[in-house]
DNA sequence: GTGAATTGTTCCATTATTTGGAACTGAATT
DNA sequence: AATTCAGTTCCAAATAATGGAACAATTCAC
């Protein structure tokens, strides 16, 4: 497996819940703080862990952790640690297998692995964070859910970037502020001022490098796919270790890329296009 | 691709919500009903659709809709279709990447395929479902989501008869109460007299076959898992075409299956043992 | 292009649910 | 046996959800 692959997931708890658009009132809001927390965690919580964690009265959370439990969001075993649910599980296997975007951009990603023979990813901007929603990768078998639904920051990542080039200066603002800038690597902008510099220059080119900035050794190249009115879609991306992947190399496939985007874009034109 | 891997859905949305405990009261309950609405819908739904599958109040539905929107639960398009929300994907993500039992269970699921060459499940029963876990595949690099995280009924199913097998009497009458019994193929067991006698005769042998009673021409062998107290945890399975996989063959590879399930059992007791 | 019908959204007094402090149980520790 | 800690239950008060009706915005028919 190479390295990349087998990514540890703790770099994503500095994330903290940047997908949703924050809604932390209401019933539902506050039941999916929790949810969060516990799928969020390095291991199975104790109520006493989560007490602590959500700052809730001790009868509020246990009521609220009853009523997950109940509806399969989360798990109680029998040593009274709280796991997320398998019910999830089947709630994302028809999200994923029904996306209309994944399927659309399905056989251009496969092509675009074909051509380069490396891995390529197709993510969506939700919040803060990206989302894979598909993963084309040549030899091994993938173990799936790899990375596959994983979030990952917006600010450090090729189709993070991409996706920022394209969002409404004040939109752009906005975004940012909520964001945490965790220091990755030694490449990782560290502050808003510089991202902001290089997103400029995205948004001239039209594609994004990733320069071991989320993973030290991981490079990538990625291209925005966008709707009619120039709103950010998604992003795809072709991503290997550093060593194989000279930034030439990379900027050569920047061509490839853009097309493979460009081929995305008429399939959504020709699929949507019509019911706009 | 072979043909038992792209399985449609269809068949699926005879389950209507048989993964949770039933809880259609409270706001969460009432909110996962529309949820599972929507997951299980073939295509997006309008606002109207859902209206009058779910029948409630407009105000109340769309304020419902609005909340789960919100959290990133559902997702509204320009053209006011509601789909699953990918946040449900990164919930996913993380489910399944902790989950102890298939963590546990993976090396020996690996070791099962390599012996016999054929498709490898990991099963565990949520409701009356069987939700797989995962699954490991000979050649082609598996389509992710394919068939993991998707829920299958119990009662046709190899996992899903020798988790039957392992329940207590009365707890098996009431979860066969609750299923509808839809006829996949000529084999399906059509009432839960037929199915019963095959039970206890699972029960007995400590392994089931499913003879293409969930999909014709394909075949599988299957056994369970289970804890200390003879809790049933879950299920192993191969499955394959039946042109490949006579039920002699079928009927010899009960033995590695079983020892496969062995192994998984044995990882189980030294991984949580010394906790509970 | 006008009017009618359908679809989607907002409002607010009523109703139902959630809240959270406190009291309670049970297990582990000393 | 006494004490602490983890987990559960209870109920008046606070809060959020409800749903009917009025209001917009589309779509459709003519």
């Amino acid at each position: 497996m190479l390295p990349f692959l087998s990514r540890a997931d703790e770099t994503m708890n500095a994330n903290g819940r940047g997908i949703a658009q924050a809604r932390e009132t209401g019933t539902l809001g506050k039941l999916m703080v929790l949810l969060d927390l516990v799928t969020h965690a390095d291991a199975p919580l104790r109520f006493t862990d989560i007490l602590s964690l959500a700052g809730q009265p001790r009868g509020t959370l246990h009521r609220q952790l009853t009523h997950l439990v109940e509806e399969g969001l989360l798990e109680l075993d029998g040593d009274g640690r709280y796991a997320p649910g398998l019910r999830l599980l089947d709630f994302a296997a028809r999200s994923w297998a029904r996306n209309e975007f994944r399927l659309i951009a399905e056989p251009h990603l496969a092509d675009l692995q074909q051509a380069t023979g490396e891995t390529v990813h197709l993510g969506v901007l939700r919040g803060q964070s990206i989302i894979y929603l598909d993963k084309v990768e040549g030899r091994q078998p993938v173990r799936m859910y790899s990375q596959i639904g994983n979030a990952s920051p917006c600010y450090c990542t090729g189709v993070g970037k991409v996706a920022l080039s394209l969002l409404p200066a004040e939109s752009l603002v906005d975004l940012l502020a909520g964001v945490n800038f965790t220091r990755f690597t030694a490449a990782t902008h560290a502050s808003p001022a510089s991202l902001l510099a290089e997103i400029h220059e995205i948004a001239d080119q039209g594609y994004a490098f990733d320069r071991e900035e989320h993973e030290a050794g991981i490079r990538c190249v990625a291209a925005p796919i966008w709707s009619e009115d120039r709103t950010f879609l998604g992003g795809v991306s072709i991503t290997g270790p550093a060593y194989r992947l000279s930034m030439e190399l990379l900027a050569q496939w920047a061509v490839p890329v853009r097309q493979a985007a460009g081929r995305i874009m008429e399939g959504m034109r020709i699929r949507l296009g019509p019911r706009r």
